[in-house]
DNA sequence: GCGCATCTTGCAACAGGTTGCAAAACCAAT
DNA sequence: ATTGGTTTTGCAACCTGTTGCAAGATGCGC
């Protein structure tokens, strides 16, 4: 059915071998003969079946795409920005969409089935050793927002989620908020504790106090339900959520509490996903450099593939603060 | 580096070809030997090279997913429907994601190269002739989003625009309102136009006329830009905008001109995304039955794979209103 | 026109599986 | 034991490209 290598090898009048070196840049062929092949080629409408080339190069050229959460609104950027930036360098994105659970054996093998170049874990809560299950298979591996950690097992990129947590506290204290809460995601992830603890480290300089919780998930309804018990103490001055999504959850308990945002209650969040800055949600957050956290990731991801032995690094970027209405002025 | 068949084969004391057999379901092996050969299998942890198995198969149980619209929320969802369900049925999702503007046959050519089983179109924006192409190419392709047709080129499904249309005039005139406008998405997308017709349709019923504009994009900002050029010759009573993404940004640039949603001015949606339920947003909106959808979606695909001859089909499920907060009560 | 270096080309083996075919092994019945 | 039928197995060819090697072609300088 599909044109292959000696279908044009016949038409043109040459060898296979001759085809293949046709397509294969810098390879030894005479100008008159590569047009002659690459003339026959169009006619015929053949294109170079990478997977049987795969098999003696060693390249897919495919990359492993893991993730586990795509209920959060914040990923498809990340995914448009992971997609696109593969596809600009040659690479193709297969994804493997975790269900809660997935072992990473079984993840790790769907994606050696197809022989993939690399795997790129794009998670905050994947469990620890997650990333090792594929290092230790060979298969070069990199984790986008991983837990900052100056000497990883594996290259990563994110933002340090402690300094995001201490930039939450520092921008809570400097309006003249007092008693101040956090809500986290899941516990056992590892942004929910670090971005707690960075925010604990804060305000425990000034002796403060705060109260915590963690949510089901990084969603909005356990946002939401999870304010809805924290209130049931009575409100903070001022919450941090670690979390867009969860902020916007909260702030829909709190408004259904009769508490007003930012009269009463003032709200911080974290991620600037796009809708933050929609009227109606107008949402006061810590920005992750995206772009530039995927581009990193990236580049990591294809040097180690060209270099497997490649000391894994971490690529740190620094959170930002973007002020918008869930704040009382200073 | 990786193991292959013949590293087990010698380590079982069999042929390559028993060790192919032995995960071959149903092909000839004792049940004896088959335990030896995996005994073996996992103890070297071998794992069949897909890829390799193509080339004599024909199939790669890879699925190009064509997507162009990383920018809705909407699609998020849609994304994990997708490779979720694939993933179910032993198919692998591989992403191409569209830029502004790429031809049909340069997409075509990225997901031969791999040797696709299949390609499923995600967008309501892909011109008319795309998926045809890749049909004419002999690639099974389906297209999901895609205008209702009741004899169209290849596998379809979605809903019926013109009917969303219809629902969306008959709930804004069952509400009493009388002059309406309709804002929506870039006018050379038939779903734009789909919807603009049914809308028009009704309202022509009742000798009714009504304004229109069509934003340059599915996006929030479009939306809000749309909707301020509109307000230049004063608001309308109610607004049906063919996409909730629109709607939120609409309803920006309406609170901003000082009018009140519902108070002065209702809106209506199309899509119901997680977002259009959060508070603070609370969107009266048109829901499609997205899960369906998809699942419809998979399903022609897979048929199709099987029978590259099956006769392209559509498949039409009807959109539902979801009633909540930007609507004035009947 | 010759000798030598450089290009170009085809052959054949190979990558990691699958599969038609025929031989070998097995089983039960005579 | 022998026969006939069924299973199981291995051989070898094949899927589509790539690549080392050596032979053939070309070009250059003298």
């Amino acid at each position: 059915m599909a044109v292959t290598l000696r279908d044009v090898a016949r038409a043109a009048g040459v060898s296979a071998s001759a085809v293949s070196r046709a397509f294969t840049p810098g390879a030894s062929v005479a100008p008159a003969t590569r047009s002659r092949i690459m003339l026959a080629s169009a006619k015929l409408g053949f294109q170079p079946n990478r997977l049987a080339a795969s098999l003696t190069t060693g390249r897919t050229r495919l990359v492993g795409i893991v993730a586990d959460d795509f209920g959060n609104p914040f990923f498809l950027r990340v995914f448009d920005l992971f997609t696109a930036g593969l596809q600009a360098r040659g690479f193709r994105p297969l994804l493997v969409n975790l269900q809660a659970g997935t072992p990473a054996t079984e993840a790790l093998g769907m994606l050696r089935e197809y022989a993939v170049d690399a795997a790129i874990l794009i998670s905050a809560t994947l469990p620890y050793g997650f990333a090792r299950t594929f290092r230790d298979a060979g298969l070069p591996v990199a984790h986008c927002f991983a837990r900052a950690n100056a000497r990883p097992d594996v290259p990563q990129s994110g933002i340090d989620d402690a300094q995001a947590g201490r930039l939450a506290a520092r921008t809570l204290i400097g309006r003249g908020y007092v008693s101040l809460g956090y809500l986290g995601g899941p516990q056992q992830t590892q942004p929910a504790q670090d971005r707690f603890n960075g925010f604990q480290d804060e305000t425990a300089k000034l002796n403060m106090t705060i109260v915590s919780a963690y949510a089901a998930a990084w969603s909005f309804d356990a946002g939401r339900a999870t304010m809805q018990t924290m209130l049931e103490n009575g409100p903070c001055d001022a919450y941090f959520c670690a979390d867009d999504v969860l902020a916007i959850g909260a702030i829909s308990a709190l408004r259904d509490a009769g508490l007003r945002v930012p009269g009463d209650v003032g709200v911080i969040g974290l991620n600037d996903m796009e809708m933050a800055g929609w009227a109606g949600i107008d949402l006061t957050t810590i920005a992750q450099p995206v772009a530039d956290i995927v581009a990193a990731c990236i580049e990591q991801t294809l040097a180690l593939i060209e270099n497997p032995g490649l000391a894994a690094e971490a690529r740190i970027f620094p959170a930002r603060l973007v002020l918008r209405g869930t704040l009382r002025p200073v």
